[in-house]
DNA sequence: TTGAAAGCGCTAACAT
DNA sequence: ATGTTAGCGCTTTCAA
């Protein structure tokens, strides 16, 4: 066998024989080193040290059945939104001593499904974030290893989500305080859990405060989807007036759309959008967006899924984190007909 | 032993004892389908898929030496620049079928060493993009593992870097053609390989154009060390026709002061940056930026740990990807004096 | 084509 | 406190 060649490594053994002692006592040194004399394990390890060795993961999981690797997968690595989640996940499993793995699912639930085949068995658990898988899958993927939803919701899973409620009514509120009496909802990915809460939160919200709301769609939650979805609003006509974007990219889109088109925003028509990624304070008109915890959400996440490690959760919880609308000059009175 | 309790997995001896085989059919009906009969093969993947067994990578791992995953070490996850290398490894990774873990090092070389160090022993190849550590310490992660550098070079590894030669004389050429006389660089971190190579690059290029070259800073990459950097600038006076910044985010951060100080761009002052980030379009005025391939660098990359595998090179190669200036509205003539 | 068995590097009983 | 030893799940000779 052709075991990685060049590429050699010391083994416990060579430690071993190489301080005069058994390799058990070598791996104490690692692992339980108050179990071990002090002078021993000094000596060991300095043993160790000069040889270069490292004790091998792939030996220690077989062993004892924990990898120390979570696994996140996101829809698009390149949307600022995600990369907030992939920061937050990072940082707390490195605090926690863990391995982060990271898939991209191209917003594609059959290449999500793959992964989450593929890497079941070699990670400790899952943060899903948007996963637009439907809930059965879920189930199932979650049989055999902890799985933890980020901005979805499952029977039976533990997730961390956005509060969308509050979410929509304050956007609701803003536009209503305005002076608009409808808005238009530029929908995003018909499988997107949060989308479909969106819509629904907006929707109840506006019917609370006598807006009426409509919704558009399905587009990519992407600049070129918003470029469509502004093409889409000016046709709508009249009614919109505000136009309610699935997320920020999608805004940008429209946004950009609009000024081609030469539509003024905010006064011929209000946009607001979801998520504040970074770009959207810095665009102009820079845009009225609804603030989510990004960070904070792949940080639990993470932690939820090592507390699972330890125990199945009894009855999974759903932790909702604050949002915050965050008013720009996207947003403005409605215009006077 | 406690192991997984909750979350147990069939092995294949479950399979082989199900399907009424032995061990190694099971394995080479997955590793090597054409070394077994086709019924019992077919026989053993129904059993493995109604059982859902999956191989255990972690055993995989240990017979072989190979763990099939590789290990991206980034500055900062979100900086969209190094979105795109991320994007990138992470497709490459997928259709290799190796997986891909991701280190935040947050532009901190002890916590970089201390990843490399830690996650050394569980994969097979490192990359590390826009790395901070000293080329020693390089050389040493090297020796166990394949390591190759993105926008960075050192001694005896193999890298991808952006063509900086061609990049900062276009940059030049552009602002002599608008009749400026000289500019100053705002430099990013000291440690910066790329961003050493960008002043380089500049420094002889202006030479040749007859341009004076004035460098400040250093400054961090982000928006802040650009609001710092941008007073800077101010403050150095006249020379200070064109601003040419270490990054995006960096001249984003510039643009920004200068608006709040006053300053008007590209009338008072042109400022251009590097890495063509996806806000850089967006804000206004637009910023005139130096265009990287990130994705192909990030592919490339992993392509090489790939290859380093399997056989050591005997003398490391430099590829350079080709870079592209994009002219937006944050440069312009030279105010006349 | 298939099976038996050794062993990858490590940990954890168990023994001393 | 330390050593001996039996696996963890899998791949891979070697035999049949």
């Amino acid at each position: 066998m052709s075991r990685r060649e060049r590429w050699v490594r010391p083994t416990i053994k060579d430690v071993a024989r190489e301080a005069g002692v058994a390799t058990s006592t070598v791996s104490r040194s690692f692992t339980r080193p108050e179990r071990v004399n002090k002078g021993t394990r000094e000596h060991v390890l300095l043993v160790a040290e000069r040889l270069g060795y490292a004790p091998n993961p792939a030996a220690r999981a077989l062993e004892t059945g924990r990898s120390h690797t979570v696994a996140l997968l996101v829809p698009d690595i390149t949307n600022p939104y995600f990369s907030g989640v992939i920061k937050g996940a990072e940082r707390a499993a490195h605090s926690a001593g863990l391995t982060l793995v990271l898939g991209d699912t191209q917003e594609n639930p059959s290449l999500e499904a793959q992964m989450l085949g593929r890497l079941g068995p070699a990670v400790d658990g899952f943060v899903l974030s948007a996963s637009r898988l439907p809930d059965a899958d879920l189930e199932a993927a979650a049989r055999p290893v902890p799985v933890v939803l980020v901005n979805r919701a499952a029977p039976g899973l533990e997730s961390v989500v956005s509060d969308f409620d509050s979410g929509t009514q304050q956007i609701v509120d803003h536009l209503a305080s305005l002076g608009h009496r409808s808005f238009v909802f530029l929908g995003g990915p018909a499988e997107s859990w949060s989308g479909a809460r969106r819509w629904a939160g907006l929707r109840a919200a506006g019917r609370r405060r006598g807006l009426k709301a409509r919704r558009l769609g399905p587009y990519l939650p992407t600049v070129s989807g918003g470029l469509a979805a502004a093409d889409a609003a000016v046709a709508a006509g009249a009614d919109a007036t505000a136009l309610v974007c699935h997320n920020d990219m999608l805004a940008i889109g429209v946004l950009r759309r609009l000024a081609a088109r030469g539509v003024r925003v905010p006064e011929d028509v209000s946009v607001v959008g979801f998520d504040d990624i970074f770009t959207s304070a810095l665009i102009s008109p820079s845009l009225t967006t609804l603030a989510e915890r990004t960070e904070e959400a792949g940080r639990r996440a993470v932690e939820t899924v090592r507390r699972h490690e330890l125990q199945r959760p009894a009855d999974p919880m759903v932790q909702v984190l604050p949002t915050e609308l965050r008013i720009r000059d996207s947003s403005g009175p409605a215009p006077v007909p």
